[in-house]
DNA sequence: CTAATATATGAGCGTGCGCTCATATATTAA
DNA sequence: TTAATATATGAGCGCACGCTCATATATTAG
């Protein structure tokens, strides 16, 4: 209680600064949390999540990984399409099948830390 | 072309332990998968990436928080009461105060490795 | 050529979620 | 007590997203 500034009507004035400089914030700004969000959310999704997990095995097609996964053709080209949007795998042609395979390892990394903890915990 | 089973029908019998001999696959099961992604999903809000960072520098109320990011009382509450729900952010009342801290050391390990591969690339 | 296979993709549906608004509860001030 | 402050929370809205279904394109087989 009776704190520094406790006024709520000041609220976008000095407040910012002393709330900084209180404990030598270096706030994130906005467009860096984004694309942190960003980044987490690609591995938000189970199916993701699985799909990744698949990929480190090694490269595999779609229908390949349909299996793998249980899931339908349409739902797995979906989502490889969102991962490619997002740079996470990358394809190559050969004959009428596309393989797939990670092509971040940073990202496979954050998987793996992230693995541990579920798994420790 | 003439796999050994390219019947769609055929789809959960022996093609999965065929796709995983492949590669040495231990495939993530689903329960994992869902727990990884929801460790994920917790970090994939750009406004809770910021209360993480806020959060980082030491504990804060929640107005000092809904200053630090430009947000309503209601919203940051709301989103606290998520990040309380998933055991990130632990709160000690103090008089009408309630701050709100870090709880878990391992999200922060995630949060500060993608920052440096997002800050790298 | 036609047919079958492999993948991609737009439309639509249902659901989850982040915010606002209104309201409720708790604590302190007067 | 009443009033103001601090926080929590339910309802509702709008939007994003993951899936299904249908369709389109590409490649290979016959």
């Amino acid at each position: 209680m009776t704190d520094v500034l406790v006024g709520q009507e000041a609220t976008c004035e000095v407040d910012d600064l002393e709330g900084c400089r209180d404990q030598e914030l270096e706030m994130l700004d906005e467009a860096t949390a984004s694309r942190l969000a960003s980044t987490f959310s690609v591995l938000s999704d189970p199916t993701r999540v699985r799909i990744i997990s698949a990929l480190a095995g090694g490269e595999l097609c779609v229908h390949e990984l349909a299996e793998a996964l249980d899931m339908t053709h349409s739902a797995v080209s979906h989502q490889l399409a969102t991962l490619r949007e997002m740079r996470l795998v990358a394809h190559t042609k050969q004959g009428r099948h596309v393989y797939y395979a990670l092509d971040d390892d940073h990202i496979y990394d954050l998987f793996q830390q992230c693995l541990a903890h579920v798994r420790h915990a």
